[in-house]
This record gives structure tokens, sequence and C-alpha cells, in this order.
DNA sequence: GGTTAGGGTTCG
């Protein structure tokens, strides 16, 4: 509930429910007025109304050939009716706050226009704008220079609303903020960084020296200007290490830049990445060669969002970049030995090391992913990006089973899954005959006060047993937890006084504390013949071969969301999983400090509650192929020949395997 | 009090 003193704005704001004259003769006392929003779906045209919305395109205010600033913006909400919205107004600090798009804003008294036959929003008299950002879960901070707004709980609860259906509507087409060490040349691209210096290079173009921590995988053009011309200090080893970016701000942003105070914290928007721009002013002969470096141009003009403004620095967006900028110190940057470390691309270091390597040798050029997916496959890209997301959550649903022969990849059924098959399989546990076998004994229980019913009868091959490797190889009957004297314990049932192995659901082979699975479609399954001859060594594949059993490879399967400010692109990791996580699968299977690593690793990529800027970015090979689905044929991504790096063995204490 | 602009890459 809120308080407004006057009724004629209050007929204003307040367009459909008041209706009885009643309600405009209580002149006297102050009014309390509950705003009411319109959903944008319901729009007519020539009235004056309040709504609240998600932005999904903006222009920071430019001046008009008028006399005001104009803010041009695209909004929409939950009836998902998008709508232009246009706002005039002479003074900047009444523009709304928008930093990027997602964010949240509420406009109160704007007309409703017809315009090309669409509705359109348009500031009217007593306008005022309220912004929020527009993250689930982060604070909701109203962002105004009006001392006098409302803002209230049922305020929260909208802009809460509105954040959690925009987020499951992906209205920012593509992650438009890009670091300096993910730049692709000739893109454009939004940059957070902070001001290091400028200097007025001529009345239609300023230049900016700006960094944002990370180091450029391409060389930086440096752009001369007369020292007496600069404000605030560049450092030089800055520049030395491929640190500062170079802006020339053009036109219409030259009076905006003019504002900006050196150590200012900037956005940048729809810069552009130009490379071997060489002819620039005051780039004089003397100048050493920077053809091929990357200068950034903010060209004139507005489209798509051109433009650029001061982020405050306590925007999430902005405390990211500084923790960033903080792990540098001028010491560590003026270390001459450091430079060796930097000079060596694409390696960076801090915050942004990239986390993987590739170990492939062929040599293609990296490309955006906006690039790969507009190639066609079959091709092999090189990219630079960041995790998003990733499937499964839960690791051990990544682990699974691969059969050669057939191709089909199945998951690794659970503990209780396996309990159930084994008490299944005791139901037919009885006596069995069979001249090949030799019933060494009903094993006593542990602890021997179970129930009597259950037996435990062991088998050995009277081959093996002629052989003296008796040991090395015995048949289970029933279920028990066993001393690991016995390397290969293969479990029976004897459903017709026969011994069989039990349904391939479940493990057809113990050893140690790893478990192996066969294929239910392609083994053959051969107990009761003798065991194979001239077997040597009593591994998984030989008493595979032995039973008939075609012995199922365990894999890590994942899926994961990668970006790189031109994308998003889902790829799977399967081929080369082993080799990207260090660990084999089998490991993982039984071993927790191999799961363990697998899980580091995906916390250290995508660490949990971590914003975008936080996440280090990875050097990838990408394989794309074509699959067939339902009579459709769709593109289809795996990474391959590369591997994480940097993990310190020290992070991983040895730990006791998983008890099986 | 009315006007401005009404998204969709510069050309340095």
């Amino acid at each position: 509930m809120y308080v407004w003193p006057s009724t004629v704005s209050l007929r204003a704001s307040v367009p459909r429910k008041i209706t009885s004259p009643a309600s405009t003769e209580v002149t006297k006392a102050v009014k309390v007025v509950k705003y009411t929003y319109v959903p944008l779906s319901d729009l007519k045209p020539g009235v004056v109304v309040n709504v609240y919305a998600v932005v999904t395109f903006f222009k920071q205010p430019f001046r008009t050939k008028g006399t005001d600033y104009c803010s041009t913006l695209k909004i929409t909400d939950q009836s998902n009716q998008k709508v232009g919205c246009t706002i005039f107004c002479d003074k900047l600090e009444e523009h709304p706050k928008i930093f990027k798009m997602g964010d949240i804003i509420r406009l109160h008294r704007v007309k409703t226009q017809l315009f090309n036959g669409a509705i359109s929003l348009l500031t009217s008299h007593g306008f005022s704008v309220v912004t929020f950002d527009g993250m689930v879960g982060s604070p909701v901070v109203p962002r105004t220079s009006s001392e006098s707004f409302k803002f209230g709980e049922e305020d929260c609860q909208v802009v809460e609303a509105l954040r959690t259906w925009a987020a499951n509507q992906s209205l920012v087409p593509a992650q438009p903020c890009v670091p300096l060490s993910a730049v692709q040349p000739k893109t454009y691209f939004d940059l957070t960084c902070q001001l290091l210096a400028k200097a007025p290079v001529d009345s239609s173009c300023t230049l900016l020296k700006v960094w944002d921590g990370s180091k450029c995988p391409h060389p930086l053009l440096d752009v001369f200007v007369e020292p007496n011309t600069l404000e605030g200090c560049p450092t030089l080893s800055k520049d030395m290490a491929n640190l500062t970016a170079n802006v020339l701000v053009y036109d219409n942003h030259v009076e905006v830049a003019r504002q900006f105070k050196p150590g200012s914290y900037l956005r940048i928007y729809n810069l552009h990445a130009v490379p071997g721009a060489s002819r620039l002013p005051s780039n004089d002969s003397g100048q050493s060669d920077q053809t091929g470096h990357l200068g950034f141009h903010l060209h004139g003009g507005t489209s798509y969002g051109r433009g650029l403004r001061v982020l405050p620095e306590d925007s999430p967006d902005i405390l990211d970049l500084k923790k960033i900028l903080e792990t540098f110190s001028e010491s560590d940057i003026n270390d001459s030995s450091m430079f060796e470390v930097w000079s060596t691309p694409p390696e960076s270091f801090g915050v942004l090391t990239f986390f993987t390597v590739m170990t492939c040798d062929h040599t293609v050029e990296q490309v955006s992913l906006a690039e790969v997916k507009s190639r066609s496959p079959p091709q092999v890209f090189h990219v630079q990006v960041q995790l998003k997301s990733y499937q499964p959550q839960r690791l051990y649903q990544s682990l699974k089973l691969f059969c050669h022969k057939c191709k089909t990849i199945r998951d690794v059924p659970d503990d209780v899954t396996v309990e159930g098959l084994f008490s299944e399989a005791q139901k037919d546990v009885g006596p069995c005959n069979n001249g090949y076998w030799t019933l060494v004994l009903p094993l006593p229980r542990e602890p021997p006060s179970e129930s009597p019913s259950q037996t435990l009868t062991l088998l050995m091959s009277s081959q093996l047993m002629g052989n003296g490797k008796a040991q090395e190889l015995i048949f289970l009957m029933g279920t028990c937890r066993i001393a690991s004297a016995y390397s290969n314990i293969v479990p029976v049932t004897s459903p017709q006084g026969t011994m069989t192995p039990l349904d391939l659901s479940a493990p057809f082979l113990f050893r140690g504390t790893k478990r192996y699975y066969g294929c239910k479609q392609c083994s053959q399954l051969k107990v009761g013949e003798s065991l194979g001859e001239g077997v040597e060594v009593w591994d998984e594949k030989s008493v595979a071969d032995a039973l008939g059993v075609q012995l199922l490879q365990y894999g890590l399967l994942m899926k994961l969301e990668l970006q790189d400010g031109t994308g998003f692109l889902e790829a799977l990791l399967w081929r080369d999983a082993e080799s990207f996580f260090h660990v084999s699968a089998e490991d993982a299977a039984a071993d927790q400090e191999a799961q363990d690593r697998v899980q580091e690793t995906m916390d250290r990529l995508c660490p949990p509650g971590s914003s975008t800027a936080e996440r280090p970015w990875m050097d990838l090979c990408l394989s794309a192929y074509t699959v067939e689905e339902n009579g459709q044929r769709r593109a289809c991504y795996q990474i391959c020949h590369t591997g994480t790096r940097g993990t310190n063995p020290h992070t991983h204490p040895h730990a006791t395997p998983r008890d099986t």
C-alpha cells in the first residue's frame, strides 16, 4: 500500500480500477494507492499505465535531435508479448539504469501508443522508472536516482516472479559479455573492464585504455598518444604483458566517455574487435609493426545497443572483476620473470588460467561456437569456452557400460538393484550336479546366526583343481561377504539343478573391489563346458572368454553445455572422457579417490553457485559428426584430444576404496 | 508544452 497525494495522478496510475466518483472525493486526506501493473498483452492504445517487465534489448541513453536523451528498449513479461519502449528525458540520471539484457524494469506512468500496427510505450507526465538485476537469487535492490520512489514487499515478489519466469525462457540469445582472454577477432562483444587512462584523439574520437585482468591470446594493438594528453596512468608493464586493450570511441560516444574518470568500471556494449588496424592516429613509423594486433572500436551510432556506461562498484559483475584485478599487484606485473610466462600464448594466469590442454596435433584455426554451429559436420574445431552447465549432476550417473560388439551403452546398476538381483537368484539355489564342478562346501555363514535356510555354496572347477589353480576362479551360490583370498568370483545359481551364471543384469564377476558386467545381447553363456585351455592369467578378459560373456567396458558419459560469448553448444564427453579427467572409468566405478577426482574437476570448471566470470576458460578440441534419430539427422559434438591440467596431486590425499 | 525515435553493425 502506498501514499499518493494527488487524485489526478491517481487516475492515471490506476486506469482500470478507479471508476467511482466517490473515490475522488477524498481529496484532503492523503490517498492510499496500490499501483496496478498491466500485463503487456493487455495494453490498449492511448492510456497511461504501469508495467513490470524483463528487458530483452536496450540502448543506453543517446542524444536526440530534440531536447532530450532517448533510451530505446524492448521488454517482455509472462504474457510473452514483446513491446518496444521509448523513454525521453532530458536528465541522464532519470533514464533507466540497465546494465544487461535480462534486467527487470518497472515503469510508472507510461503512455501506450499504436505504432506500425503494434503497441509501444512512451514516457508520459510524471514518468518514473526503477530497474533490478535479473539474476534469480540475487538481492532485489532497486536501481534509481529518485529518492521518492515507492518500493515494497509486493515489488520484491513481482521481480522474483519475473526473474524465475525469464530464467526458463532463453530471452537473451547469447551471452554478449566476453573477457579479453576470449575475444575473437572481427566479432562484436560486450566488455566489462576498468578504465586505466584516456586521451582525446580528435573531435570525433577518444582513446580509452582498459583492462579486465585477463590476457588476450591475440597480441593487442598499442595506440601511442602524447603523454601530456593522457589522463590517468596506464602502466607500461600492463601494456607489455598484453593486458591493456586500446578502445577507440567514436562520434556520439565521445561525449559519454568524456565523463569517465580513470579507475572507474565500465561496460562497453557492441565493441568491435578489429585485427591489424594499421592506420591509426599518431601511430608513427617509429612504432613496431602491429599488423594483426587487435584494436577495439566503438563505432558511432547506436545500432545493436552500441554504447558505454559506468557500472556501480557494488554490482555483482564488478565485484567479480575487482577480485580478478586484485590478484595482480604492480610488483607481479613488473617482475620480468613473469613476462616469460606471459609471453607464451595461449597460457594465461591467475583466475583466468586455461584449464585444459589439447593433445591433438592438427592445426585447425580457433573458432567461435557460433561458427561451429554454422558449419556442417563432419569436422574438427578448436574452441575457447567456459562451462555453462553439465549433466548428470550426480556424477555416479555418468558411469556407463559399453559393448564394443553391439555398440550399446547401459547404466551401471546401483547397489540396491544388484542386491535385488542376488536375492532373486537365491530363490533358485539348490543342489546342483555337474561333472565339471566340484562342490567344495556349503560355507558357514557370517555371522552364523543368519537364517539357516540361506545356504552358501562354493564350487570350483575340477579342471582348475587339477592344474593347481583352483583358488584363482571360484563359483559362488548364495550371497555373502567373502574374503579377498579368491581373485575371481563368479556368482551362480542353479534353477534346474544346473549351475548357471546369474542374469547378466548383475555383475558376472567380482575381482577385488571391481565388478564386471556382460552384454545381455552379445554373450553366449557356456558354463558347464570345460574352462579355457591354456589360460595363463585369470583376469576379467579370460574369465569372460571362458564363460562366453561379451565383456562390457566401463566409460564416463557427460553432457557439457559450453559458452563463449557467441553462443552455447552442447558437447558430449565420452570417447576421451578418461584422458580428460585423467582417471580410468573402471577405477571410478570402484575407487572413491578416482570418483573424487572427477568431482573436483567438475567443481573447478563450474564452482557451485559461481558466476560466469569465475569459471575458468578451456581450450577444447571438438569433433562434429552426424547422428540419425527417428529419421532426423542432427549434428553432434564430442570433446576429444583434451585433458585438464594443473591438478595438484596434493589435493588428492589417498582415499580408501569404496566398500564393496 | 511539444519534440525527439520508433533496435538490426563502421567504414575510423
